[in-house]
RNA sequence: GCCCGGGUGACGGAAUGGUAGACGUGGCGGACUUAAAAUCCGUUGUCCUGAAAGGGCGUGUGGGUUCGAGUCCCACCCCGGGCACCA
């Protein structure tokens, strides 16, 4: 080997590195050994702690994406970490099954939504298994099966008996769109979350679930480790508000309510607003306002929440005619409607400060209604309304409390002399769940011909989605027109129809975590004694977009259950195995965490030449040349233009401009232009040059989407899998970077290179073989540590470093073989919930007889991962001047000395004399002068 | 407007108040090769004309606390997300 360069004993032979590790092999051959000998079956085993580790159910939609890996792959490395740390753990998946994608599927294509739906959870069950993931299938759930949804109407009518659903006529979103009704969470500025189209409001009786009799409790988290942003969206979209509610009387007429976070202000009320669709309003009319307010009543109707919602509008409305009375200064006060006071919010009646609220003082200067201050503003104040806070003032027996003081003052004023109360306001409305669509759980209710409605007993449940049906073009349900589904009978033999709206498909996911405990339940929802053991959810991973939807309901529904006495019989076997059921049922999920996005990856736009001339106002080009960059840096001039193609719509492209700064220029492609694509062979098109994309979602239209399966095909699941822990903060997220998997897919196959290598020790050298168990020992706590904090990338960070450091081991062969048997086994094991396979792969090469997946994490050796030598730091001042090799147990004086020694700490301290050493041994030492 | 996150090399990102930039990608130089790919070795914040030694400057901006600040405090700027005529 004399002569050779070092590279040359590396690793065994090269030319194998990667052509000897086949990963489609490897990878197949372990899935199926895993699978035939039922290697992550859980069961209930009551001497052994429990892991339930939880990641979002998948909709399936026909294939598994980039977004799916990444919030999986994480979780179930967590999830196989904690079972080598002795874990029972529980680690299922299923598929949120309803819904409708299925439904439009069916009109665009013929296809039943049954068969889309199965045929899309195959391909998808068999995308899972290619990620090796140690899901436990026997426990798969799939929402839209009937033995699911028998369930989830079983469910419905419990809560219809506790009074927790309810129909009930409201101001609904409809979406003209999906042609149906949307709950509150699913509209965003008054269009649809998922499809961006708009929601018009109306009148209509649908199915409610009473979510606010839990909103105190829901805004507690205490005992939940969830991510703050997620507490504050929950917290936020409940929108607690605590005030006062107070009455205005009314001659010859009942009362004004109204709603306000500010009592302390009401004696500057100098007029109320009422919503122009509040009952009251024909009652205060006047004859000879009551035209004005029927036109401005009618123009506020054909507004949609969109437009009436919209802050930079002017404030508008018009005079009943009408008065009220301040109940505290017993003055009359002019009451108006105007828009901006919703009928939806509090009681859709304000009183209107316009000297402590900024709106209300919009409204007052426009009609030239009265100010009246009530709250002292600084002297500097030259705002209108003074919002902030300050010593009463024209508040008679108020004045001088501040706001704090001043409330409660009047809510005890308001009390004792009957005009009002102490209130608290929320946001939150009920959680609408009816659905006018076919694909969804049916709601087990039918209306009897007197009226009345009734449940359907349970042991009919369930009531079965017909298959019969036709899906002609998205229009109303196919259950409206289905007369088998539709004819029934009552409990007394009378004929009955059934609700053809089905449930919200957030129902089927809010108890989705009971059914995997026991997927072929048939006497109830979940077994007890599987619950009792299982529950509740001890890690939960997903998306940050379910904050208010998906996690809130199924939050919701868990303390109804509990209040419902669902729990018990699982509370009761709980303790006979002698733990504390007590808390342990009022939250679905104990600990949350959220995944970030994946992006698209950014990819650059083509260089290219273009001829252009002026033509009117614009550039119209004659030709497009693509060029590689080196041959043609940016430039434009005498008619020709280079640069980067940024965009391209239809034939007008858009080119950077050559000069940083500048604005990019707009070029139209003339009809007889002629487009040079030189890497494309034949005539090129337009349709062939490739413009810029910039970071930004994946989509398909976008043309930015990576595919699992591919990646997969090419590099391996275990590279992927470690790939996406070690890339970004996982949180976080980020684009996607195809190089970056260069590095992956090489840790990989040195890991494998590492296991198939016979190591031979030449000089064997103590302190190298000490520094590499060292680094062993070490990365045993800081995988372990990292892997439970959710910190992926450093995890991996830390076995590529132990990675490194084997290889220089092997290529100095200065360790003993004990010690590189001893870290390889290591590494091997730390690596196992990353990588399972490869891992799984080596393991079985050296000769182990059972998996690495059913092996302990290792043991720390304290004494192996103990340093000896450290780098010490002196600093003179604070700034570092040098650094010197120690023993860790150095005193305090050879410190000093072997400071001062040093040539540079010397220069620095000459010039004057030590004041002070601040003395952080072994590691710093800093000398003050 | 209010409430959360966050601003660190070319890029993804590391750093219990104590060596800023771990680990990876990319770049550059070299080895191997007819060549390419793969692989290996070295190098890679910036400035002080090149190298060494040494030093200055560097974590959005400006102040402060401290022997010492990416980290703590105050003010501000920018980016991302949520909420918003919510009374």
């Amino acid at each position: 080997m004399a002569g050779k360069p070092n590279g040359w004993n590396r690793i065994a032979d090269v030319t194998k590195r990667t052509r000897g590790y086949d990963h489609r092999q490897v990878e197949a051959h372990w899935q199926k050994v895993w699978e035939e000998t039922g290697l992550y079956r859980s069961q209930v085993a009551w001497d052994r702690p429990k892991h339930y580790a939880l990641t979002m159910l998948p909709y399936p939609s026909g294939d598994l994406h980039i977004g799916h890996w990444y919030a999986m792959t994480p979780s179930d490395a967590r999830a196989r970490y904690l079972r080598m740390k002795g874990y029972n753990v529980l680690f299922p998946m299923g598929f949120d099954a309803f819904g409708l994608p299925a439904e439009n599927a069916a009109v665009q294509n013929n296809i039943h939504p049954w068969k889309w739906t199965y045929a899309n959870i195959e391909r998808m069950r068999g995308q899972l298994r290619s990620m090796g993931t140690m899901i436990d299938w026997e426990r798969e759930a799939v929402s839209c099966t009937p033995e699911y949804y028998r369930w989830t109407e079983w469910f419905f009518s419990r809560l219809h008996e506790a009074g927790l659903a309810y129909r009930g006529e409201a101001l609904v979103n409809w979406s003209p769109t999906l042609q149906t009704v949307l709950a509150n969470e699913q509209v965003i500025d008054g269009k649809d979350e998922r499809t961006g189209q708009p929601v018009i409001q109306r009148m209509m009786e649908q199915w409610f679930f009473r979510i606010t009799d839990y909103v105190e409790e829901l805004l507690d988290f205490s005992g939940l480790d969830w991510p703050e942003p997620i507490k504050a969206m929950q917290t936020n979209w409940i929108g607690r508000s605590p005030g006062a509610r107070v009455r205005f009387p009314v001659e010859g007429a009942e009362p004004i309510e109204v709603f306000t976070t500010r009592p302390d202000t009401l004696h500057g009320a100098t007029f109320m607003v009422l919503s122009p669709e509040h009952p009251l309003v024909d009652v205060l009319a006047t004859s000879d306002q009551a035209e004005e307010v029927r036109n401005y009543r009618d123009q506020a109707a054909r507004r949609s929440e969109l437009q009436r919602t919209d802050l930079t509008r002017e404030k508008h409305g018009v005079f009943t005619g009408g008065y009220a009375l301040n109940p505290v200064t017993g003055g009359e006060i002019p009451v108006w409607i105007a828009d901006y006071v919703l009928m939806s919010y509090g009681t859709g009646a304000i009183m209107a400060v316009p000297g402590e609220d900024t709106r209300d003082w919009e409204f007052a200067d426009r009609y030239g209604l009265p100010v009246v201050h009530t709250v002292q503003p600084p002297d500097d104040f030259e705002g209108k309304a003074y919002e902030g806070d300050g010593p009463s003032i024209n508040s008679d027996f108020l004045d001088g409390l501040y706001i704090a003081e001043a409330k409660p003052a009047m809510i005890d004023w308001l009390q004792t002399h009957g005009h009002g109360e102490a209130a608290v306001q929320y946001r939150l409305r009920d959680w609408l769940i009816s659905r006018q669509r076919y694909w969804g759980s049916p709601i087990p209710v039918i209306y009897c011909q007197d009226g009345t409605i009734e449940l359907v007993s349970d042991e009919d449940l369930p009531v079965e989605l017909p298959e019969e049906v036709e899906f002609k073009t998205t229009g109303p349900s196919p259950l409206l027109t289905h007369d088998p589904f539709l004819k029934t009978t009552d409990s007394k033999g009378e004929a009955a129809v059934r609700e053809t709206d089905t449930m919200d498909t957030f129902m089927c996911s809010s108890w989705y975590q009971l059914r995997y405990l026991s997927p072929g339940c048939d006497y109830a929802p979940f077994d007890p004694e599987e619950a009792a053991y299982w529950l509740p959810v001890d890690t939960y991973t997903g998306g940050a977009e379910h904050a208010v939807m998906h996690l809130l309901y199924t939050r919701f529904f868990t303390k109804a259950l509990r209040d419902m006495g669902c729990f018990d019989d699982a509370k009761q076997v709980m303790s006979s195995h002698g733990r504390d059921p007590n808390g342990l049922f009022d939250e679905p999920m104990l600990m949350l965490r959220n995944q970030g996005q994946v992006l698209g990856e950014e990819r650059r736009g083509d260089q290219v030449l273009v001829t252009v001339r002026r033509q009117d106002e614009d550039w119209v080009a004659d030709s497009v040349q693509v060029v590689t960059t080196g041959s043609h840096p940016s430039f434009w001039e005498d008619g020709r233009l280079v640069g980067e193609l940024l965009g391209r719509t239809e034939k007008v492209l858009t080119i950077a401009s050559p000069n940083d700064d500048e604005d990019p220029i707009t070029v139209r492609l003339a009809e007889a232009a002629t487009v040079d694509v030189p890497s494309i062979e034949g005539t090129n098109t337009v349709n062939q040059l490739r413009h810029r994309i910039g970071v930004q979602r994946m989509s398909k239209s976008r043309g930015n989407v990576v595919n699992p399966d591919d990646l997969v095909e090419k590099y391996g699941a275990d590279t992927v899998r470690t790939y996406l822990m070690f890339a970004f903060e996982w949180e976080k997220g980020g684009p996607w970077d195809s190089r970056g998997m260069r590095g992956a897919e090489r840790f990989i196959a040195d890991v494998w290179n590492l296991g198939r290598a016979e190591y031979h020790p030449d000089m064997i050298d103590e302190a190298a073989t000490r520094a590499l168990r060292r680094q062993a020992h070490a990365a045993i706590i800081k995988v372990g540590d990292d892997l439970e904090s959710f910190s992926w990338n450093t995890a991996v960070a830390e076995l590529m470093k132990l990675r490194n450091a084997m290889e220089q081991a092997w290529s100095a062969r200065n360790v003993t073989s004990a010690a590189w048997q001893e870290t390889l086994q290591i590494l091997l094991l730390l690596l196992a919930p990353i990588a399972p396979h490869v891992t799984e792969e080596v393991w079985n090469h050296l000769g182990h007889p059972t998996s690495i997946h059913l092996q302990p994490w290792p043991e720390v050796d304290e004494e192996a991962a103990a340093e000896e030598l450290v780098t010490m730091v002196v600093q003179v001042n604070g700034k570092v001047r040098a650094r010197i090799e120690v023993p860790v147990e150095i005193s305090s004086e050879d410190a000093l000395d072997l400071a001062l020694n040093q040539r540079n700490v010397a220069r620095h301290v000459e010039d004057g004399e030590i004041r002070r050493v601040i003395d952080r041994r072994p590691k710093l030492l800093n000398l003050v002068v």
